[in-house]
DNA sequence: CGTCAATATTGACATACATCGATACCAGGA
DNA sequence: TCCTGGTATCGATGTATGTCAATATTGACG
């Protein structure tokens, strides 16, 4: 019954079925580091997408370890990018964001 | 302005400050593992706690293992534990759950 | 007490991960 | 066509993590 774009009733629901688990708990471990989670906050809470070049001051890591951390992000389904000339700008897409909210939502009342 | 019990406005509202994102990355660490998901959903979609033996025949791992990943659950704030005689069960603490759920909600309009 | 069943702790091991410096790749401009 | 600046990949390294077997702890019950 879950396909990719629409996975798993909430935890509390019913018991997660175990590829659901192993799915979600890949989705999870991109955002279970604080570095990453601060990397997506800084792209979601923009209206505009945001440039590689304007996260880098935020963190004191290297130009590598950033474009490794946005990597993760991004193959995790919680980010796109996009390369414009010079510059690759990111943004978030939202129904990955709605998947983890989702999964955790704990009123057993809904639609 | 954030507290244990109510940390940080949602990702997609503003930048996450960097110790919530230590704080929150430290329990989403915790859900970002498919035997601990499966697990907390498991206690989670009970109605009453839920005995450790009870959970362990759903899973093809060691019962040394099964303890430490509860343990870990429970360092995160997302379980609760007592030992009644014999037994130890557990519970969800839904505080936690919504802590993550609130996370990651993305409508911008809210209370 | 002494035993037994349920759970926790310990120590060891292999694998995964965060990070860096060095370097490669790309696109724009002289 | 060659530089230059932004980004990605590679290789190495130290640390964290998931798992187990062995053992300790806890509490019930003879």
């Amino acid at each position: 019954m879950s396909n990719q774009s629409d996975c798993c009733a909430p935890l509390a629901r019913e018991p997660i079925a175990k590829d659901d688990a192993v799915e979600m708990a890949r989705i999870l471990k991109a955002v279970a580091d604080p570095v990453r989670l601060r990397l997506l906050s800084l792209i979601a809470a923009r209206d505009a997408d945001t440039c590689v070049c304007d996260l880098l001051p935020d963190f004191d890591l290297s130009q590598p370890t950033i474009s490794h951390h946005l990597k993760i992000l991004r193959e995790a389904g919680l980010i796109g990018s996009e390369r414009r000339g010079t510059w690759v700008y990111s943004w978030v897409i939202p129904e990955t964001l709605d998947r983890l909210s989702a999964l955790f939502a704990t009123s057993k009342a809904e639609v």
